[in-house]
DNA sequence: AACTAAATCAAACGATCGTTTGATTTTTAC
DNA sequence: GTAAAAATCAAACGATCGTTTGATTTAGTT
């Protein structure tokens, strides 16, 4: 499917609503109007509100990220460095695209969820964390990489950690006192300190005793 | 304020459903229905609707934890077993207060908060990143820990990662094979996992080389 | 220019929302 | 036992919800 030039902007300003005030929180006439469009516009273009989340999660599902699956593993890097790579890569996800994974991190908060969306989710964490244990059966077939590492874990780790760091991003930026920074030089700053925080948290839970080569 | 039989009833049965629907997403007429009172009660009660959820937040937030915070701290435990004994404390307290810690973390996501909640929930984390400041400072001044550690990230992972594992616990089983477990054999299985992991993992991050002991 | 299809609109639909009313029942206090 | 207070209820309130209607405008095709 794809869409006009209006259609993209309804489903734009549904993912920023959606993701400040919850899907049942958003009115279709507060989407409506912030679009600039009639409100009869959003049945008819999606057919209903709930269809309208569904086309938000279709669109942004498939517009990700199979090109890092190939790109990361098919390379000559070490498993630590894909690892490394792979991080920095969850970090930008996550922070480019705020809205919809604070849309899709409600999702998982709700018990009443839309299959559709439930699958989409679901295929997206079942192939997140099969390449996370790709990359560390990798390194430990090396030798780099510890034998007991609860691969579920580590990935709720990750995505848990820079989940929480972007929700409570208001938060970190008054007890790290960086009130001075722009919006755009804070977001750079977390991304940073996130990146060096989890690459060094892996590195060391992760490895051998034995020193290796970043 | 201390409430009556009926009152902590229609508190309990909205804890839940907020948990499950969305504050949003659940109605008072849903609410009174579980509860067994009807509607106009909940006004009678508790004024509104938005009343009503802040009653529970004030509810919950009063009845948790300074106990630890002189527990912990007055004790002539170790600092890394301080920390340990406050990382079990953290899984604890979601754990046996699932429903309400996701209807904490929604109020996170969320950019149109109550001011009277988004106070509860700053006030909380304060007193949180405070404490594991102080347990950070204590281990380097024994000259356990490491020098430079991040207190927001390490709390960020702390919780980001106890959040994420209990909103992701459905995938968590399926991926695991953990179906044949009851409910409460699971959650005891997926504490003492959390347990372990975030241990090892904060272990071998903050920790000095030199070995000390557990 | 004439016809067709798509897009847009104001208005209205019935359903549900949170809340209030006013009468009635139950509990409490003396 | 009786009066006052608290609790409970069905019903209704106005507002807003998602959606549909039917007329009108715009765009596309020949």
């Amino acid at each position: 499917m794809e869409y006009n030039a209006k259609q993209l902007q309804i489903i734009e300003v549904a993912e920023r609503l959606f993701s400040q005030k919850g899907f049942a929180g958003t009115s279709v006439r507060d989407i409506a109007q912030e679009a600039d469009v009639n409100v009869s516009m959003i049945s008819y273009y999606f057919g209903s509100k709930e269809k309208l989340i569904e086309a938000l999660f279709q669109l942004r599902m498939t517009e990700s990220s199979s090109r890092l699956e190939t790109l990361v593993m098919a390379s000559e890097l070490s498993a630590l460095q894909k690892f490394n790579v792979f991080i920095d890569s969850v970090i930008d996800r996550l922070m480019g695209n705020q809205c919809f994974h604070n849309i899709m991190l409600r999702e998982q908060l709700s018990s009443e969820r839309t299959p559709v969306i439930t699958e989409y989710i679901r295929g997206l964490k079942l192939r997140n964390v099969e390449l996370i244990r790709r990359m560390i059966r990798e390194g430990q077939e090396a030798g780099d990489f510890k034998k007991d590492i609860n691969v579920s874990l580590v990935t709720t780790t990750l995505y848990g950690t820079v989940n929480y760091a972007l929700a409570s991003q208001d938060f970190y930026k008054i007890i790290n006192d960086l009130g001075h920074l722009s919006e755009e030089e804070f977001q750079t700053h977390l991304r940073g300190e996130l990146s060096q925080h989890l690459k060094n948290l892996f590195k060391s839970t992760i490895t051998n005793e034995h020193h290796i080569q970043n």
